[in-house]
DNA sequence: GAAAAATGTAAAATACTTTTTACATTACAG
DNA sequence: CTGTAATGTAAAAAGTATTTTACATTTTTC
C-alpha cells in the first residue's frame, strides 16, 4: 500500500521520531510503515492522519484488487 | 472504533455473508467488525469502503485521544 | 408457527503489527 | 572533516486480526 508521509512529514518538519511520538508509537514503526514494510493498524492510520492533518483516503492509497461495485 | 458499516450495508441489500464475499473475507469478519469486536486491517477497511461505495473516512469514525496540531 | 436465512458467538490456530533493544549507515551543521 | 541528528534495519517477544469449525439465537418469509 503505497502512502504520501513522508512528503507530509517533511512538510511539516518532523522527524520520523517526532511523528512517532506524536503518534504514541515507536520509530521503528512509522520508519517500517513509510518504508512500506507493512500496514499500520487502522487505529495508527487514522492517528498519523490526524497528526499530519489529513484524511486515511489521502495518507494511503490503496489500488483495490476488488473489481466490484 | 465506531462504524457505518450495518446501515451503508443494509442500504446496499446485502448480508454480512455477502459483504463478506465481496471482501474476500470470512462471514465472521464482518460480524466482529460491525460489532466493533476489533478493528479491521487498513486493507480490509479500504476493501469495505469500496464494496460499499463510500470512504474509509466515513466508514469508520475514529474519535482521536491525540490532543495536537 | 414452521422453515429458512441471517446474525451472534467461541476457541484454537495462523498471520500480521508493534515494541524493544541494538547497531549501522546516511545526511547535515559547524 | 568531525560530530550529531536522522534514518535504515534486524531479531525476539508481545499484542492484535483473521480463519476455520461449529453451534446458538434471532429475524424473516411463507
Amino acid at each position: 500500500m503505497n502512502n504520501t508521509i513522508r512528503q507530509l512529514r517533511k512538510a511539516k518538519k518532523l522527524s520520523q521520531e517526532e511523528l512517532a511520538n506524536l503518534c504514541q508509537v515507536t520509530r521503528q514503526t512509522i520508519n517500517a510503515i513509510e518504508n512500506n514494510k507493512y500496514d499500520p493498524t487502522l487505529k495508527l492510520a487514522f492517528d498519523m492522519a490526524f497528526v499530519l492533518d489529513t484524511t486515511v483516503d489521502k495518507l494511503f492509497l490503496y489500488e483495490n484488487t476488488i473489481y466490484e461495485k
